[in-house]
Formats: structure tokens, C-alpha cells, sequence
DNA sequence: ACCTGAACACCGTTCAAGT
DNA sequence: ACCTGAACACCGTTCAAGT
């Protein structure tokens, strides 16, 4: 089911890791895992993720679309592939002493990787991915920055998928709403929304809908980084609730 | 770009709203957006979200594959209507005096809704989706967990957001991890990988791989509700900093 | 051993035609 | 007004054949 090889791993972690010993008899490879990668990479950056088609891959390195499958068993293959090779993070990176700047820190960095691959957001995350060499990486990082807080093992790794859900979810958001025009919903539509959304059936959000305060009108004039605003919102709850828990702990 | 219908409001928000007339004159239409969307839902729940084609979904209702784009614009309308309708929740609803029993119950409540219909956490959530029905709903009830709490309407709105995406990133990892096998890595899996994730590389992680800490191997003896465990220390965590924050308020 | 060409069994969506 | 049939321009993947 995991298609796996003969090192009792998922191929996709095989490959990643450059476990997957290439052939050196007979004619010379004309592909690689590495030119493949990098070609559905840029044909997502460009047109997004949905254009990345077997044969517009192929095309683009030059072959046919059937020779790919001599080194991906699938798209899925290519997909987590592509997946982890998106999540580039600085080489030298040293985090703050403090635990919560360095929290901190760490979740920008990771935003500021899917920001600059939102199409990796897209592709499922399973148990392969976090096997996967950039992943791990980042995983790493991520337990570095807590390093010195009393909390143990199970405790951190959850802290660190908290986190990262929490970024991957604003970035996510971010994207469809600068995908959507501007406004989503005119004012018009606000008008003909009030009809249905009243205050006798839904009593504590009509009032929202009435202030602006539900919709995000999309306009970056007028709220310059409430995303921003919000996504910082949600990880100082994070943190918080982690520095209460140390506190009341020790 | 939104499709919007002559309300301001996209087709399938004044479609889900009931909004969207329907001509009476002429022959009476055979069909109907809820018999359409409840097919779909009925293909999703037994074979998967990919299994929802536009003909499979004509055939499950008897007819062609055509007649259904006199409902629905396309695909993607059909999905954003699944989506809302797939969120369904208790008819009547009591949470608890208490604002942190009151989030928890709402967020219990959420994840129900996620893991009775999980192929909605496929259907990318876009600003179009918070305006539905049920979205509203939800987020109504959200709203109402926190009537008495010291807090503006934005960070409102933020808290529910941040523990929606909790919840639906939970639930969609929970999913991925009973969708592969029992075991994801065998032992011998984890002996290769430690070749390459050394402490040297991975000071932190190496470790965590090693205790088998990192690796969740899904096997449910071993972890009964690990994964729920993991899923309320989060939610824990951002109860908690919103008790603190609004205690440093006052 | 590697790459290719033809073919298969699908997709979503269009468009003009039927009733 | 509604439904249909044929067609279009794609998909991912297979398989046997070429070199």
C-alpha cells in the first residue's frame, strides 16, 4: 500500500534521502529525479499546481511523458517530492535564546516557505511527508527552539504540529483571498445576506455581519496586515498557553 | 471572477440560501440542486471525494451527465454546495455556562461534523465558504461560546478560526494516518532512516526517532486515543492563552 | 536499460440539436 | 424550458514495441 522498497521505507522517502541506488550499467540516464522535480516545481510556481500534468513535465525536461515513469512510480510520487523540495528553509538559521522569540521565529520562517510556495499547501500532508529530509529539518528547528522548556517529547512534537497547522491554515487563507477579487462580496450581497442572516437566528453573528467585522473585505488598503494581525493573534495564544502550562507546572 | 448572481452574492451562497429562483413556467424541472448535492454526498461518503464525478452523480440521480449544468455552474460549484451541506450540526444545541467548557463543547462538536463526512476537509475553504449556511451557523455557535468574554469582535472571530483550522487539521492528519497502513514504517524502515537522520544532523530529532516519539505507528493498542490526546493538549493551549490573555486585561 | 508510440479508460465542459 | 448526443480537449497510466 505504501509502496515501499526494500529499505522498509515509502519510495518517495527513499528518493529524497538519495537512498534509492541508481543503475550504473548500460546507457547513461538522460533524466533525473532531481531535473524532474525541479521542472513540475517551476511549472507550478508559474501556473499553479494544477498544470502540472505529467506531460507538461515531461514536455519541459524534453521527453516524452512515458520516461518519467522510469524514475517516479506516479504523479502522487512526484507530488510528495515536490512537496518536501518546496519547504526550503535558510541553511544558517540561529534562533533567539528566549524560547518564545525563538518560537516565534520559527513560525514566520516557516511562513515565509509556504508563502513562497503556496501550491505546497495544496498537495495532502500524510505521515510520508514529515519522513521527508526538509520536513525533518524543520521539525528539527522547531524542537530546538524549545529545547530548554520543561515539557516532554510527546508534548513538543504536538506544540510543533500546533504551530505549523496554525501557519499552513493563515497562509491557506491569505492565498484564496488575494485569489478572489478584491472584495468577495459586494455591498450589494451584504444587503441581500442581512435578509437571511438575521439577528433572530443567528443572535451573535448578525451583528458582525452588520460591522464588517465577519467579512474580511479583502481590501489591503483598509486593513493593511490584519492577517498579519490575526495569524500573530492565534500563535500568542499559542505561546501563552504554552508559557501557563510551564508556569503552573514548575 | 466570483460568478456572481444578480444578488452580489456568488451562486452558490444564493444557492445554499435558497435563494436562487427557480422558473415555474414551462415544464417542471426534474431535477433540484438538493437531489444533485445529496448524490454527490452519498458517492463521496461511500467511495471517496475523487469517485464524485460529474457523470457518476448524473447516473446516480438517472440522468445525463449534461442536465446537471442547468443546476450547477460546474464542478466547483457542486463542491463548495457539498462542502456546507456535509457541516451539519445538532438542531438544538445547549453549551455550557462556562466560556472554556463552552469552546471545548463547540470544538468537540466541529470535529463530529469533520470526521462523519471527512472528504469536506479536501474541498479547499475559501472566503465563499464562511458565508454559507451552516458555516454560519457554526460560527454562530462559536460566537455564542464566548458571548461574556472581554474581547473585540476580530479576535472573536480570530479564536474561532484558530481552533476551527486546529480541529480540521487534526482531523484530516487522524484521517491520513488510518488511510495508510497500520504501520507506516517498519522496523527496518526506522533502522535505515536513523543512517541518515543522525544526532550530528538532527540534534533534537534524532532522538525523538529513535524513542519512536516522532513516528506515530498508528497501531491503536499500542495509543488508544493518542491522537485525541494530542488534539486536546492543543486545544488546551489556546483555551488556556485566551484565559490568560483576558486575565492580564482586566 | 532506457525511451517511445499507440492505446485505454477516463475527466469536465461546449455546443448544437432534439422535444 | 429542459434534456440529450456527439464531440472536444484533455487527464494518468498500461503495455508492447523499438533501439
Amino acid at each position: 500500500m505504501t509502496d515501499a522498497t526494500e529499505t522498509g521505507l515509502p519510495r518517495a522517502v527513499a528518493i529524497a534521502w538519495g537512498m534509492q541506488e541508481v543503475p550504473q550499467r548500460g546507457p547513461s540516464r538522460a533524466l533525473s529525479h532531481e531535473r524532474i522535480v525541479e521542472a513540475a516545481m517551476r511549472i507550478a510556481d508559474e501556473d499553479g499546481l494544477s498544470a502540472v500534468t505529467m506531460q507538461a513535465v515531461a514536455a519541459s525536461v524534453g521527453f516524452t511523458t512515458m520516461s518519467l515513469y522510469r524514475y517516479v512510480s506516479g504523479k502522487d510520487e512526484l507530488l510528495r517530492l515536490m512537496q518536501d523540495a518546496a519547504l526550503t528553509v535558510p541553511e544558517k538559521l540561529t534562533l533567539p535564546d528566549d524560547w518564545r522569540e525563538a518560537l516565534r521565529t520559527w513560525a514566520v520562517m516557516v511562513r515565509a516557505a509556504y508563502r513562497a510556495r503556496p501550491w505546497m499547501l495544496q498537495i495532502p500532508r500524510g505521515p510520508v511527508s514529515i519522513l521527508m529530509p526538509n520536513s525533518i529539518r524543520v521539525a528539527d528547528l522547531g524542537l530546538a527552539a524549545m529545547k530548554d522548556l520543561p515539557l516532554d517529547d510527546t508534548e513538543k512534537t504536538a506544540t510543533i504540529l500546533v504551530i505549523s497547522q496554525h501557519v499552513s491554515a493563515w497562509v491557506e487563507l491569505e492565498q484564496s483571498l488575494d485569489e478572489q477579487g478584491p472584495l468577495a462580496v459586494s455591498a450589494e450581497g451584504v444587503q441581500t445576506l442581512a435578509e437571511v442572516i438575521t439577528p433572530e437566528r443567528f443572535p451573535h453573528l448578525a451583528p458582525l455581519l452588520e460591522s464588517g467585522h465577519y467579512i474580511a473585505d479583502g481590501d489591503p488598503a483598509d486593513d493593511p496586515d490584519g492577517m498579519d494581525a490575526e495569524f500573530e493573534f492565534g500563535l500568542e495564544l499559542i505561546i501563552t498557553g504554552l508559557e501557563e502550562k510551564v508556569r503552573r507546572r514548575s
